[in-house]
DNA sequence: TCGATGACACGCT
DNA sequence: AAGCGTGCCATCG
């Protein structure tokens, strides 16, 4: 059964992990939903994921921690606001990833990734 | 079927 | 520090 989840939905439940107020990268996505090398597969499987599934896209953020929408585009301003609301600092469309990185242990990965 | 596209990442300059 | 090229791969026309 766990095997059977189709990549899309791994990503999901991937980022359904991630905690409130913690941010997470594209590649931190992929990699953990056992996709390598395929950060750029999260944003289109996100993109298709159903909007009753409350998926917490505004955690996810360029490696960098640099919102990936295009300066105030409705998305980068909407992902802005809902940070903030989480109190996660954001400047000039950045967030540190040092201080609001997620950054899962092993027993945190299994008992909330059962694929 | 092929080429273009995209909510990316990384190494090199 | 910032930009450019390359790797990635599911979708779409």
């Amino acid at each position: 059964m766990s095997e059977q989840l189709k990549p899309a939905q791994r990503i999901w439940q991937t980022a359904l992990a991630i905690p409130f107020g913690k941010v997470a990268s594209y590649g931190q996505i992929a990699d953990l939903a056992g996709l390598p090398g395929r950060a750029r597969y999260v944003g289109q499987a996100m993109s298709l994921a159903p909007n009753d599934m409350n998926l917490p896209w505004h955690r996810v953020l360029r490696s960098s921690g640099e919102i990936a929408f295009p300066l105030n585009s409705e998305h980068a301003e909407l992902q802005l606001h809902k940070l903030q609301e989480e109190g996660v600092v954001v400047i000039n469309h950045r967030v540190k990833i040092k201080d609001f990185g997620w950054k899962p242990n092993l027993g945190e990965i299994l008992s909330k990734l059962e694929f």
